[in-house]
DNA sequence: CTTGAAGCTCTAGTGGCTAGAGGAATTACA
DNA sequence: TGTAATTCCTCTAGCCACTAGAGCTTCAAG
């Protein structure tokens, strides 16, 4: 059995981020000790990884909740699911990917500007130059 | 003059955001009309497309309040601070598409599985696997 | 002059935590 | 066994950048 800060240690999540994670139902209230503290069973360890990786991955908390959900119902047919939500995100990681791209090349050429006084610079005017907006608008 | 729709409308920022704006002290509360309601300038739709397009770009309101000061104190040598920001928020924007890219890959592959069962697919399997995680921890 | 859209203020909620107060339990070591 | 340091507990409140809703007033078109 593992204490709160070994489980925070072992997976790499804050401590009051574990306990928050139990009030959003992402795991079960665990056992306590005798003194009121919690104590974790290697499988909620696991667990916590899931949420951890997955969260690294970008996915929302609901997300989460309905993919360990899914890995739960054993072989009934939610893989289905289990590929739509992923593929949902990996939809929005892409369209993502391609908006910070734009922004790097403007703010590649914003801050390369090597004139000596603010009146010549470009960044101030092309934070103000709405023709240059990336996106949709 | 222009009412908080009609400026909504042009800048593309919602009529309860130009308002939260006003609170945050990004831009000066306007003239009222006999009626009490918000009348602006084209200097305040300038302003906002600024900040617009700032957010757009990923500033935060804080860094964009800083911009806004040094765009302010006309030619005084701030030219450093605004290319310090932009440099640093590149750098910020650089390192979130390295990580969405890594993302990305792991995604397309979990997402790419054609088992016809669950237990037969990565995804879950991945998403539990430590070793698998992007990132450094 | 009426009606419906748009405006007003105010409060509270969102997600995903994070920080701090004030106290109790555990652990390491002498 | 004593004690001091560390960890744990609950609870409340704060963070960012909005967003939603209630309940009311004003404006503009016909």
């Amino acid at each position: 059995m593992f204490s709160i800060g070994e489980v925070s240690r072992r997976t790499g999540i804050k401590v009051p981020t574990v306990r928050y994670y139990e009030q959003m139902g992402l795991i079960a209230a665990p056992e306590r000790s005798s003194g009121n503290q919690r104590r974790y069973d290697r499988n909620t360890l696991r667990r916590l990884e899931f949420i951890r990786h997955a969260r690294e991955l970008g996915f929302s908390l609901d997300d989460i909740r309905d993919l360990l959900r899914m890995s739960e119902g054993a072989g009934t047919p939610a893989h289905d699911d289990v590929h739509r939500i992923a593929g949902e995100h990996l939809r929005a990681v892409r369209a993502r990917i391609e908006r910070l791209k734009r922004l790097e090349a403007e703010l590649t050429r914003i801050s390369s500007c090597k004139a000596g006084t603010l009146s010549d610079c470009a960044v101030l005017e092309t934070l103000s130059d709405h023709a240059l907006c990336i996106g949709e608008h």
